[in-house]
DNA sequence: CGCGTTTTTGAAGCCCCTCAAGTGTAGTGG
DNA sequence: CCACTACACTTGAGGGGCTTCAAAAACGCG
């Protein structure tokens, strides 16, 4: 079975097995970092990178007051730009959330990955939309989404996004994220996320407990999330059922 | 003098004649188009990159209750994804907010033109990562910053990007947002906003006037916006002064 | 001048925050 | 096996920032 990265990329373009191979060598020799460890800091020079092989890493910028704001989870198979080399320098920071095993692959390296063959072009293309996408999906989650939808479309992001990378069952996935974790990604106040997902609890919506998302009903945390909302506005209808989970993107 | 296009690009890598000569060309056969048009909807299959070389426009995504999220602001200079074309539908809206001149660059192209030179490249990848960082920073700013800052955040963000393709004098540049667009890109009411674009120029911090802000006091907009707490918090100090309000990407 | 849009202001209410304390739960060492 | 510690989760009470609702004033444009 290969990686993360590999199966999150066969998922965007139809790869053989000559980049399937370059990429496990991409890949060939990951580091394991512990929890709460920075793998680069705002100000940092960056040089590689990141790719996520296995646990759960994030964005994040602190704010003079202390407070943190994460933008983005790094799940397996995730990585991050694949031009950070263009830049001088970091805006953020990125850290480990859990224990991790990370590769780094070298700008250079990296650049004539994704030029390799037009298949693994258009792979991290779309991948690369794929994460705007889900910013963008963010700010409207913090814009006009009240508490008990932003966690509720969040859920069912992370969800989707482990199911892609073929880490999830049927209703259940490993979901290692704390209370303070959600709350600095959503922009609430751990409290008000525990009084959220007791709510959850108690009308049987979704649990998460023991680091591990249960989704009781699916049918609920959508209705909650809103979370095919993209749809109903479209100019034209789109009739194909099943599309609202089935995104590589959350809506 | 170079179209907005070019002037922003510029701003990333240094452009030769040639390149410049290409960017222009392929921006030859602009469109006009009025206020409140859109350019592509949700679900709508992109062909091609819009470049905004006169007027103001935006991203934006309605929700299921009709209450509208803005993602970003399209300012002269500003285009859509380079690699749009590899998504078979948009997942949210471009419109025009002004009366705007925008050129549609076929995603053929534009592909080749991406790769045209070396600094064509670079400019482009850049642009690309500036864009995200922005995306990032609006996340921040709607997780984490009470509605002044936000305010000061986002009219501190315009000035430069309009300052940066030369479309913004000493203190003021033009600024034909509504305060109900400001507050669909905000997350916040145009009441709310109103209110605090009454205590900013009670205070003669900044004003907004008939389609102009001006900027009455660059330091205290900075001190409430905190724009420059990313350094605060590097793990290497940087002593270089003023780069605060001199960065491609806001804060 | 007349009309639609935008801005402005007030009053009341709710969602979420702040502060504070208490309850698990896992890991560690005696 | 049980203290001890650290961390995460839980719950309550009170307050504040922003919203909602409503209406009037100001602006821009034919």
């Amino acid at each position: 079975m290969p990686n993360a990265f590999v199966r999150k990329l066969i998922a965007y373009a139809p790869l053989g097995d000559g980049d399937v191979r370059l990429l496990v060598e991409a890949t060939g020799s990951p580091r394991r970092f512990a929890a709460h460890h920075d793998l680069i800091c705002e100000g940092d020079q960056p040089r590689a990178v990141f790719v996520v092989l296995e646990g759960w890493a994030c964005r994040y910028k602190i704010l003079p007051g202390g407070a943190r704001q994460i933008t983005a989870f790094l799940m397996p198979g995730d990585f991050g730009d694949i031009h950070v080399g263009s830049l001088e320098e970091m805006d953020h920071n990125i850290g480990t959330l859990t224990d991790c095993e990370v590769a780094a692959i070298p700008q250079g390296h990296m650049d004539a990955l994704i030029v390799a063959t037009p298949d693994l072009t258009r792979a991290f293309w779309r991948a690369q939309l794929v994460d705007q996408s889900v910013l963008r999906s963010w700010i409207v989650s913090m814009g006009r989404r009240d508490a008990a939808q932003r966690v509720a479309h969040l859920m069912l992001e992370i969800y989707i996004r482990m199911r892609n990378v073929g880490l999830a069952s049927a209703e259940t996935c490993q979901m290692p994220l704390t209370q303070v974790v959600i709350a600095d990604a959503l922009g609430l106040t751990p409290v008000h996320i525990n009084r959220i997902l007791r709510d959850f609890r108690e009308r049987s919506v979704m649990e998460l407990r023991s680091g591990k998302l249960t989704i009781t009903s699916i049918r609920d945390l959508v209705g909650v999330a809103e979370f095919d909302d993209g749809y109903l506005h479209r100019r034209i209808a789109q009739p194909s059922a099943g599309t609202a989970t089935g995104l590589g993107a959350a809506g």
